[in-house]
DNA sequence: CTAATATTATAGTTGTAACTATAATTACAA
DNA sequence: TTGTAATTATAGTTACAACTATAATATTAG
């Protein structure tokens, strides 16, 4: 789920998904539609979506030709769905919230802090 | 829209929102939930979201109650069914794709390409 | 007032995503 | 073969988000 939602969080990516995502395009073609970045970066953004399985490709030619995946983005969109629909999230939710009021185990004051945890 | 979705789209915020989507919190509360990281950086991304309208704060005595503003991700909920369901948005993204083919119009070879266009 | 607690403000650090430039690859055509 | 077009691979850069450390602020209690 966590790939999907990265993909559509990149305006660029949503740029490109929006183009493929009914109709095949070349990269050349998707380039066109985005002259203010070079061909290699629109090239990157398509190889790094095909990895994580959002997109698909097939070469015809000196063209390769790519189209998203939209099944790929279902799990996103279930999971963005409980947020508000499924009372079973918002029960484990309340359990766990419940959960970090009991055992307030206090980090050490000296311990050194881990940078960057994305 | 792109507000919320930046907001879920970071892991520790995605937790964050968690803990104070039914029940508001206060920061120290929240951090006893995520002690890898200092307070100062829970409030941050507290604060953020506060300026991007997702959560609301009020205080009560030396505590912030931080709370998740869930109407305030129903756009985003929106967007994302629109992708899969709305057939007229389907239609859109098709003329746009085919005006992309129309309107080729290639880059200047000379051009010096602007840096960092997220 | 001072002290303690909770939070925020601020400045600095760092990892990484998104980019550029350019070389290498691949397919096709002359 | 040589040449051209399309794309990818690679190495380098840069802006920024997420963090840390610490100082400042606010609230309550004694």
């Amino acid at each position: 789920m966590t790939a999907p939602l990265q993909a559509i969080a990149s305006p660029r990516r949503r740029e490109i998904l929006r183009l493929i995502w009914n109709d095949e395009s070349a990269v050349g073609e998707i380039h066109r539609a985005m002259p203010e970045v070079t061909i290699g970066a629109v090239s990157q953004q398509l190889q790094t979506m095909l990895q994580l399985g959002l997109v698909e490709m097939r070469s015809k030619g000196q063209l390769r030709l790519y189209r998203a995946k939209p099944e790929a983005f279902g799990s996103l969109r279930a999971v963005l769905e409980s947020m508000w629909d499924d009372s079973l999230l918002r029960l484990k939710v309340a359990a766990e919230l419940e959960q970090a009021r009991r055992g307030p185990r206090a980090a050490p004051k000296t311990k050194r802090k881990v940078r960057n945890q994305t």
